[in-house]
DNA sequence: GCGCGCCGTTGAGTGTTGCTCAATAAGATG
DNA sequence: CATCTTATTGAGCAACACTCAACGGCGCGC
């Protein structure tokens, strides 16, 4: 099992990255109410009492856990800022997609199970989503953005994000088209809520 | 607060919906690690020990009341079998949201947050989301189901879902406004998934 | 009407787990 | 070397999930 290392001491930061990087791992296999702390200070090879010293109750470690993962999503999928928004767009997708792919089982225990629990989970959830959403308005340009189209924005991401996630457990279609399916939705969505604004966003995927 | 109440003798049965309707609304309120068992027991007005006696553990009782919502849910959906398909498909709609409004916290803490997303909670989840999906399938008519439209079709009940929740926060558009965007949205993506279909499905909603 | 068994019910008891706190030891600073 | 900071420990507590042996009301056969 896990490599229940003797720690030497260790500066507060550096415990703390390692107490979260643990988190990481443990709660990507087991939810949270069946992870024990002990369990954790055990992987880390430290007491239950230092744990506490860092996360003062398991809600704390646990948001931590989250926060970190959040992170995580959100440095990965950041698309190259001199690119044209189009272009953005396009990677901002196509690394969510990796994303989802590469750390599935992560990303369904930490964001999707969690989005429905106590409020400072759903905060986060909220937050990050939030990024995407703006990373989209900026990439359909000046365009005015009216309460149907915000929720349509969001909407989409919902679609991406399931229709990924379904995908991914025996990928009934190859990649490509998947990535097309997704990025040809937009545009889609957007025309069927806001049917003026159908020629500006046609041609945001050529 | 709740009505503890001294019980009666009750007949198995009984007390299993009993306690199950004590879950559904407490669960409500607070995560499931947040909920001791002992306060259930004390609003039923039995001992802790009796309520192990019909759920062996707290997962057993957990999964006994997610699976009365979700029952809940599908059976408040329901359309009317004599409709035509397109009716029902468009009552589906129109009940969802009026469920998702109505239970909004029920749906938020007992689906959509399923305390990290053990395998039994997801099952439940999915199975729910199968009966829509093929709700929907029955609407559009004899065509060909392809992996690709099977995908958007679950897709766009996330797309439904989320909305529809997001939208219930504020209400930033009017009721019909949304119904029509989240009927619109199915041809639109059918379309942008397949256009072959679309003309089979541009009447879907009249 | 009477014994008898079934089953809903209880309450005390147990091990685990989240969390507290006072005391220790390792490193930095003077 | 003295002192101050801080990472670290381990004992101890309360709450909670879960067990178990015994009780008691109700229906059944006789």
């Amino acid at each position: 099992m896990g490599g229940v290392t003797q720690s030497a001491r260790l500066s507060g930061a550096d415990r703390r990255k390692q107490l979260i990087g643990i988190g990481l791992r443990m709660l990507t296999k087991r939810p949270i109410h069946e992870l024990p702390l002990d369990q954790v200070a055990a992987e880390a090879g430290i007491s239950r009492g230092l744990l506490f010293h860092y996360f003062p109750t398991k809600t704390d470690y646990y948001q931590a856990v989250v926060s970190a993962a959040a992170r995580r999503l959100i440095r990965a999928t950041t698309p190259d800022p001199d690119a044209p928004p189009a272009d953005q767009l396009r990677q901002t997708l196509d690394t969510f997609v990796a994303f989802l792919e590469r750390r599935r089982d992560l990303y369904l225990a930490l964001f999707r199970g969690s989005a429905g629990g106590a409020d400072y989970l759903i905060e986060i959830y909220e937050q990050t989503r939030d990024v995407f959403a703006d990373r989209t308005v900026a990439a359909l340009g000046p365009i005015e953005v009216t309460p149907a189209l915000r929720l349509v924005i969001r909407g989409w991401f919902s679609f991406v994000e399931d229709t990924t996630l379904t995908w991914g457990r025996d990928k009934p279609i190859p990649r490509e088209e998947l990535l097309t399916l997704l990025a040809g939705a937009l545009p889609a969505l957007i025309t069927a809520a806001q049917p003026t604004l159908a020629p500006q966003v046609h041609n945001l995927f050529p």
